[in-house]
DNA sequence: CACCAGGCAAGTA
DNA sequence: TACTTGCATGGT
């Protein structure tokens, strides 16, 4: 049972950001298997890193499933490099592209025939994919609506005291899921908001009052 | 110089 | 179950 209160100020937020922002495109990618390796290897680790590895993956025309899978994890693990963590994230992505590979064939289409529920515990099988990396494939790649949660949107809420330290990631999803209506753009949107201005928000527990909500809020009052 | 970034799995008690 | 630690580069 949601309290009514968090409800809005959960729709209220998202039509915060998407008043300043408006609509993002997200996920930056040119396709969905590119997606899944960027899922991988954006794990803790600042996007302008993980360009700088796709960009090399992709100057090789190694953005695909094959090609991943054949090349000796020493080359691949110098490519990504710049991603950090690069021996483990070698293995990872490796260890997905087998599972993909193996169960789908490298096949997208294939792999949007399972359903939602099998699919994410599929994915959470793999070695190497965890709750968001699997949502993040799942909503941006696979087109299945499930609201993605990371750092910024734990560290969002705490900071306006919507939620407490002990509730993680699937509480959090519940939160999302049991208040916005299943719409895959809505959801994607929301998470991509979220990523964009999340680093904004201070990382302190106490109210700074000038986090981008509070600045925006003041904003919109102003206008009046 | 310290701290941070779109996590995850393995080890410990 | 609940905590801790290793993994690593590049930007501020």
């Amino acid at each position: 049972m949601l309290r009514v209160k968090l409800r809005n100020e959960l729709v209220e937020i998202y039509e915060r950001l998407e008043g300043h922002f408006g609509d993002l495109h997200w996920w930056p990618a040119d396709d969905p298997f590119e997606v899944m390796v960027g899922a991988i290897l954006t794990q803790n680790t600042a996007w302008t890193n993980v360009e700088k590895a796709i960009a090399a993956l992709r100057e090789k025309g190694l953005l695909l499933p094959d090609r991943i899978l054949r090349i000796q994890a020493e080359e691949l693990a110098e490519l990504i490099r710049p991603s950090g963590y690069y021996h483990l994230k070698t293995a990872r992505l490796k260890a997905f592209v087998r599972f993909f590979a193996e169960c789908y064939s490298g096949s997208v289409e294939e792999m949007q025939k399972e359903a939602l529920p099998v699919l994410r515990d599929k994915l959470l099988g793999v070695w190497g994919v965890g709750r968001e990396t699997a949502d993040s494939i799942l909503l941006y790649a696979c087109e299945k609506p499930v609201f993605v949660i990371d750092a910024y949107t734990r560290r969002i809420l705490l900071r306006h005291q919507l939620i407490t330290e002990k509730l993680e990631y699937e509480g959090i999803q519940a939160l999302f899921m049991e208040t916005l209506p299943h719409e895959i753009p809505l959801f994607k949107q929301y998470h991509a908001l979220i990523v964009n201005t999340g680093k904004n928000f201070c990382r302190k527990k106490p109210n700074c009052n000038n986090c981008p909500l509070d600045v925006l809020r003041k904003a919109e009052q102003a206008r009046e």
